[in-house]
DNA sequence: CACCTCTTTTGACCTGCATCAAGGCAGAGC
DNA sequence: GCTCTGCCTTGATGCAGGTCAAAAGAGGTG
């Protein structure tokens, strides 16, 4: 685990703490600088394990930069993913002192965090803050929700092209051919697609045949038509982002 | 869908709104009279559609009697059970008009209702309601993420096990055997557990001749031993409860 | 560059669950 | 009671994806 410098916070974490700018459109002044000056910010390398799974977890916080996985895993070592956390999602869950997942980073990752009780009395305090959280939390919801009909409706062929679409379109520049680096591993993605890393590889072979997408090294993806690869996905062409 | 005797509803809506009674252990006297005040009841058969995939929602409030399934379907006809809701569980989204899955009413079901602005008007001015709706949805997102373990990563055996003990924990009155009425049909277990029809009365079959369980007519099951069941389920005995 | 390690791909084979197709059984209505 | 209808169970077969095994890249290091 390294330090991160917080000048550099100013403009990477745009959208903290839990979505800072929507959460303080309705903020005073000093309640600006009240939050501000409870934030600590921490980093970690690609792969370094922030909690394990029932360990305490005494702080809470958002995603500044970077891309961690929550995962929950079965006494004989089977792993499913069940949720991977971009830039401004929230991590930890106020009112709970043990992580629920392992929480890993996915990539070189970058958090803002807050004790887990002063946030709390932050909570009880400041009501919009509770009330961005929960409409945070039923977002989340859903999408995990929209992911339990992946897990167990799709076919493999489907499931990979989900998750390269939804990837796909986060990381999205509206360039064309729309490009990403991918932030997961192939055995990341067979974790959360409940897979295994053969099977990801081999449909990701399928779909570049296909050409409804191109690999570039590899960790970079580029796709030509990102409608055609929601079909492929059995998505309708604008079906909803998913976590 | 019939009327509801309100004055039924003192016994049976102990924890409505969004369990009453937690809620207004911190609520004024008067408080309580106006959340009263706003409160409905209906009822619906069972099997029948409460709202469609995407239809408008326009109130939220929670399950008094019976059990109802939140479902999200593909287009090409593909199921997914995406919650299964028991008394007390809330039902509908505030800040959303529409229903994000269909809801259908499993068992004779009876749902204490809030019009969803008055609703919001009450989040707004009441924020330990909201804060306990946080909790809940928390709790919510908790239970679909174990799930989406059991859809990616159990087999049809561990799944069905897992379902059976759940509601037999839930219905639990402490008798033994353990007993409880199912209420889902098979058809719905498999929409649940991401299986057929046929996968989950095999694997019911094969649990039945292991003597993990034993049937009493179509509906009714018994368990002898829950931690074995538990055990066969991939749980470890004390596994929590999945929704 | 050679060497090592770690990730990804590919191949061959097998199995668990889906699919297709009959039956069996319980409750409702006559 | 009989019959109809809607669940549920059982059987036979096929295939998608898992498993086991090996090879091919891609970095990293001396």
């Amino acid at each position: 685990m390294s330090q991160f410098d917080p000048s550099l916070a100013t403009e990477a974490c745009i959208q903290c703490p839990i979505r800072h700018r929507a959460v303080c459109a309705s903020c005073e002044g000093d309640e600006i600088d009240r939050l501000a000056a409870m934030k600590s910010y921490r980093s970690w390398h690609a792969g370094e394990t922030i909690v394990m799974e029932g360990a305490p977890l005494p702080f809470v916080g958002s995603v500044v930069t970077g891309c961690a996985t929550l995962t929950r895993t079965m006494e004989d070592g089977r792993m499913q993913m069940v949720g991977l956390l971009m830039p401004s999602d929230f991590v930890g869950r106020p009112g709970r002192a043990a992580a629920a997942y392992e929480v890993v980073a996915a990539t070189d990752l970058t958090l803002c965090l807050f004790k887990r009780d002063a946030f709390e009395r932050m909570l009880r305090d400041t009501p919009h803050v509770g009330q961005r959280l929960l409409e945070m939390s039923l977002d989340e919801l859903d999408a995990a929700r929209d992911w339990m009909l992946v897990l167990g409706r799709k076919t493999a062929r489907e499931k990979v092209a989900t998750l390269l679409a939804n990837i796909l379109r986060r990381a999205s520049t509206d360039t064309h051919p729309l490009r990403a680096e991918l932030p997961l591993t192939r055995e990341a993605m067979a974790t959360y697609l409940g897979l295994t890393i053969e099977t990801v590889s081999r449909q990701i072979t399928g779909l570049r045949k296909a050409g409804l997408i191109a690999l570039e090294g590899r960790r970079g993806i580029a796709c030509p038509d990102l409608s055609a690869l929601l079909i492929e996905a059995g998505d309708d062409e604008d079906g909803r982002l998913i976590d």
